[in-house]
DNA sequence: TAAAATAATATCGACCATCGATATAACAGA
DNA sequence: TCTGTTATATCGATGGTCGATATTATTTTA
């Protein structure tokens, strides 16, 4: 299994978030804080670096917008980033599955 | 909250193995793989110095003891080493809980 | 109005957990 | 005898994340 899975749950977040809607940078963060209640706090040092590997790795695409009349970098997923997003969503599954089993815990 | 967690909770999976069992080192890569389903696969590189961290650092503490007339060095859990179990239960809960409401999954 | 805070993008060195490789020794089974 | 497994150990490399720093534009506050 992939190791990089643990440490590596910021790509799938960020893919999750992509999947319904375009989004910049800096909103990802917020919106990533929301959406976790503020549990999640991604950093800006790790946000930008991130989302450049994955558009060189082609799960995704950038584009120049406007967001209130101001230039913004959106990003969008792509094909074989939606097929990312499937293969590591079921990895974590997997991974937190056995994390909850052995720690005999349990989610609501 | 904790970056380490993610990345750290080979800590937390070894502090709970060993809460109500004493065990050796390889002992604790069997078992985990067994508790797991095969999922984990702790590795030695990865386990020994862990074990020799944490009980530097007061949460294990070790001795000598026997398996099938061998010897085997065994670990103990520490009060701290419980304490600190508890604390990374619940920061554990939290991350999972906060990834599983922004992926919409559900553990069983 | 000037200053401070926030939004937005970006980079880089440092840290730390983990891994693979390597080493050694004892013992089991083929 | 040789191979495989058990058991402990170390070390260099890798890779993800962070904090610091930088820059520009806009918004809020004093």
């Amino acid at each position: 299994m992939d190791k990089s899975l643990l440490s590596g749950s910021n790509t799938m977040l960020l893919l999750q978030l992509l999947k319904d809607q375009d989004m910049y940078g800096y909103q990802m963060i917020e919106e990533l804080r929301k959406r976790s209640q503020d549990v999640f706090e991604m950093k800006v040092g790790t946000l930008y670096p991130l989302l450049h590997s994955l558009e060189k790795s082609g799960l995704l695409q950038s584009y120049e917008g406007e967001a209130a009349g101001k230039k913004r970098i959106y990003y969008q997923i792509t094909k074989d980033g939606r097929q990312e997003l499937e293969r590591k969503k079921g990895e974590w599954a997997e991974y937190a599955g056995a994390v909850m089993h052995v720690m005999q815990l349990q989610i609501d």
